[in-house]
DNA sequence: TATGAATGAGTGTTCATTCAT
DNA sequence: AATGAATGAACACTCATTCAT
């Protein structure tokens, strides 16, 4: 954060960040807020304190600032390489830690960003549903090695493992918007109880 | 002051719909399609095939389109008078039938709506709130009318309800923006296993 | 006030005045306040509590209403039948007279709209004209009368006239609008020992 | 900022101005001629030959054309630095030469702008108000000095001030309103007879 | 006489985008 | 890389006016 000295030394240096990551953090908190209809360029730059023709240097299109935001900012990879830790017997325990590890909690901002547009855009609606699939996966990866005996068909696992991903993805949207709370501990321990003995 | 059964019934008859109907069904399915702040309001007169300024003559502003839409179709009066049926010793079968019973099923579109734009509007948010209270509760009624013998503490009842609610609701939402197929069904066998026996 | 009979007794005849009479109030009442360009026949129509539709019925076009109060409001007629009182050799208190007794003094609502559209419409301005033209008569007149002598040319005289009419005429636009007061008995004072010994 | 001076001087020189400047002049000369209501920013533009968009470029508001030609056109500032010549013993004289100095002469288009939108503009009518005070002020001290022996009393004094300023500053819109031509020159004599020997 | 739905041109304003510098 | 003037299509909204009833 003290001076960014990996860039040339020069008079346009002040502010903290440089030009591009500042346009992404005002596009970011703005889209998140208002959405990416309402949110202009315009507002985007003076946000971000950089002159308006600056936004299109390094995005030619408004909507590729969207898309930068979702590719750059949206950690499905990372979730990727992260190994899945399960403890033998204890499921409701195992999809608790699973929730706690989530990179997904690094921004709430993207995380509404992500569910808002992914309505109306193709590329961000790819990436919700990869980032999906990927938290799936883990879930019921997870399950099976928690349950060794593999007691309960397949079948059941599947709808387990998606019914608290749809609950862990969704979580805080869905305490924002209906005002309902759902405790993702809560919900682990009663899938491990619908599985278990 | 409707008279809409006036007319002959049939396919033919959206185009006689008189002309606030038609604004609405126009502006329903673009609102669902690209969202509120992308749909503008010539798109919406000239879909619904009446003037410009004939919306506003309804509707003063842009948003009384999207106030009364949620108001006037979004049916939550109707889903309170409903009485809740329950059969006890079934959660599960309670709670696909508490599903399939919902009139929410009539308006994908709506429910669309209602997700997207409660995230800017607060109106559509307490809309949406209320629905899901109200989803909720009669979850909740439901399994206590199907598990007489109080099986499970309240905490749980709620938990169970909770989730279901959000499952229920966000279904297709769900399925539309991540690709991931939950079927309501075996959520509530998957429920029911948890709380019963 | 209370019920206006001379109309033939109908459900109708709710409020005091009739429509007519209460759209004028309403324009006139809008003109003075925000200009004739600012003041919309559905908003002059809303403030009479009449009908929009109703407005055309009387006017057929917005001007009219316009030079309908000019024409009914504003007593040039009833200001030349007025006969002119002079008191020889006291022109101040003559002016002051003739000032006190300007019918003028009834409406300001009137007088801003007279001065205000002046500018922008013809007949407005014809009738300000001919309003200016009378009032400088009479002070003239009655300045001859107040001063049998004729001390002084008659191009003084008329100097003094078209001084005092302008003050006159002028004078509450003149403390609106510039915060100047100017009271036209001083002003008659001063008038009068220009012209007097 | 402004080198207008580098162009070669002439009547062409007005396609040759700046765009902002040929906004303001379009717009004074369409505000005096039909009012700020009447004139459109289309048709501002069309006037000053530039795109509609650049309009709101330069003034976000449309009321902001209104009030930047009322700061940048009105000249109290230069008033109020000139200093007031008087000729003792000549009130007259003194008085019709105040009157010919005024750079208020310079612009009479901006004179029935002021005039006009002093009623429904508040930031218009303080303008017109310290311009309306300082000739006042300006008046008053030039008798003061072109009367040396105090003759006449102080209220006498500034009545006879303010009478002038009001026909010196609503002259050209009194002849333009009413037709009525009051000559300032005349006036001036006929107030110094007033005060004088 | 009274009414409000209907109409479409026009208004102020916003906007993504371009481009010369 | 950086800047802000320039552009014109589109936007939400207003309006005087018409007209069938």
């Amino acid at each position: 954060m003290p001076m960014d000295s990996s860039t040339t030394a020069g008079a346009a240096d002040r502010g903290a960040a440089n030009a591009r990551t500042r346009i992404l953090d005002a596009a970011e908190a703005l889209f998140a807020d208002r959405g990416y209809e309402a949110s202009s360029t315009a507002r985007i730059a003076g946000r971000a304190q950089v002159p308006k023709g600056l936004v299109f240097h390094y995005f030619p299109q408004k909507i590729d600032v969207l898309v930068t935001l979702v590719d750059e900012r949206t950690f499905v990879e990372e979730l990727r390489e992260q190994p899945v830790e399960a403890v033998p017997g204890d499921p409701a325990g195992t999809l608790s830690r699973l929730a706690r590890r989530l990179p997904l909690h690094a921004s709430p901002a993207m995380r509404r960003i992500l569910f808002r547009e992914a309505d109306t855009h193709r590329s961000v609606r790819e990436r919700l549903g990869r980032l999906n699939g990927e938290v799936f996966l883990r879930a019921r990866r997870a399950l099976e090695l928690a349950l060794p005996g593999a007691r309960g068909d397949q079948a059941r696992l599947e709808v387990a493992a998606a019914t608290f991903t749809a609950v862990l993805i969704y979580q805080e949207n869905l305490s924002s918007l209906t005002g309902q709370h759902v405790d993702p501990d809560a919900v682990a321990d009663l899938i491990a109880r619908a599985l278990g003995a």
